[in-house]
DNA sequence: CCATCGTGATTGCCTAGGCAACTGTTGTCA
DNA sequence: TGACAACAGTTGCCTAGGCAATCACGATGG
C-alpha cells in the first residue's frame, strides 16, 4: 500500500468535521438570540466568575486579542460592560448587563440541548467514555512521538 | 441543579479544544513547508482526484468560496495551477504543479505523524472505537432533538 | 430556436482566532 | 528611589470559513 494517505484517512480530519458540525448547529440555534457561539463562551465565562480578558481567554483557551474583540461586539449589543478594576488600572472588569445576565441561562439550555442532540445517540457509558478520552487527550503533555514511553502517569 | 452549566460542562467545548490542538500542532509542523493545514487539504484532495472547486469543497466539507481563496494562495505559491476544462467552460480544472505534486507525500507523512502523536497514547482498539464513534456522529441524520431518549431504532 | 432555469466559480462582507507589536501599568531589585 | 522587567489589554495583519450576490455558462422545455 504505497498510496499516500488522504484527508479522510486522518482522525484529525473527522474530529474537525464533527466539531464543525456541532458548532454550526449550535450557531444556528443560538443565532436566534442574537449572539454567536464564541460570544456565548465569553458570557458564560464571565457569568462563572472569569471577569478579566485574560481569565476569559484562559477559560476559553483562545487568544486574549480574540476575547477583546468578542467583548467589543458584546458591548455593542449591550450584553456586557467594561468597568475599571478598583484593584488595578491595568486590568478591566467584565460585567454582564441585566439583559446579558438574563440571557445566560437560556443560552446554556440551548448548549445542553445541542450536546444532547449530537451525543444523545450514544448510551451513557459510551458518552462518558468518549468525553473521558477527549478530555484526556486535550492539553496533556503527550508521549514522545515515537521513541520512549513517559513514566507511569496513573 | 439550579447551577447553569458552563462552558466546560459541554462535550462540544472539549471537542473543539481537542480539534484546535490537533490542528495547531499540525499547522506548526506543516508550516515549515510553507503551507497551512487547509491548503494541504486542497492539495491532498486534488492529488486524490478531486479536481474542481466544487469537488474539493465537498471532499473537505467546506464552502466553495473558501476553496476558491485557498486555491488563490496555492497558485501564488506555485503549488497549483488552474486550467480550463476541455469538457466545460464553466468548470475549472485544478492541477498540482511539479513542486506541489512532490510535496503531497511529504505532507501526508506529517499528517500521519500528527495523528500518531495525538492518538498514539490510545490502544489500537480504543483508537478505532473513537474513530468509529466520531465518524458515526458526523453527517448523520440525528434523532429528534427532543427531550425523550430515541428508542433504539435497529 | 430561444427563453429560462440551474449550476460552477468567484467575490464581498461578516465573524473568528493566532501572532506580533505597542501602550500603559505594576512589580522588582539594585 | 529610579531603572528595568513582566504583564494586561488592545490593535493590526494574516488566514480562514459561512452566506449571499453575481457572473458566465450549460441544460431544458416550450
Amino acid at each position: 500500500m504505497t498510496t499516500t494517505h488522504g484527508l479522510h484517512d486522518h482522525l484529525g480530519y473527522w474530529l474537525r468535521r464533527l466539531s464543525d458540525e456541532v458548532h454550526a448547529r449550535f450557531e444556528a440555534e443560538i443565532g436566534r438570540h442574537g449572539v454567536t457561539v464564541s460570544q456565548w463562551g465569553v458570557m458564560a465565562s464571565v457569568f462563572h466568575g472569569h471577569t478579566t480578558t485574560k481569565a476569559v481567554a484562559q477559560h476559553m483557551a483562545i487568544d486574549p486579542g480574540a476575547v477583546s474583540r468578542l467583548v467589543d461586539r458584546l458591548v455593542a449589543k449591550g450584553l456586557i460592560r467594561r468597568e475599571p478594576d478598583p484593584a488595578s488600572r491595568r486590568t478591566v472588569l467584565l460585567v454582564l448587563t441585566e439583559e446579558g445576565r438574563a440571557l445566560v441561562p437560556v443560552l446554556a439550555g440551548l448548549a445542553d440541548r445541542n450536546d444532547a442532540y449530537f451525543f444523545g445517540s450514544l448510551q451513557s457509558p459510551q458518552r462518558d467514555q468518549l468525553e473521558s478520552w477527549i478530555r484526556r487527550l486535550v492539553g496533556e503533555p503527550h508521549p514522545a512521538p515515537s521513541h520512549h514511553t513517559p513514566e507511569e502517569s496513573s
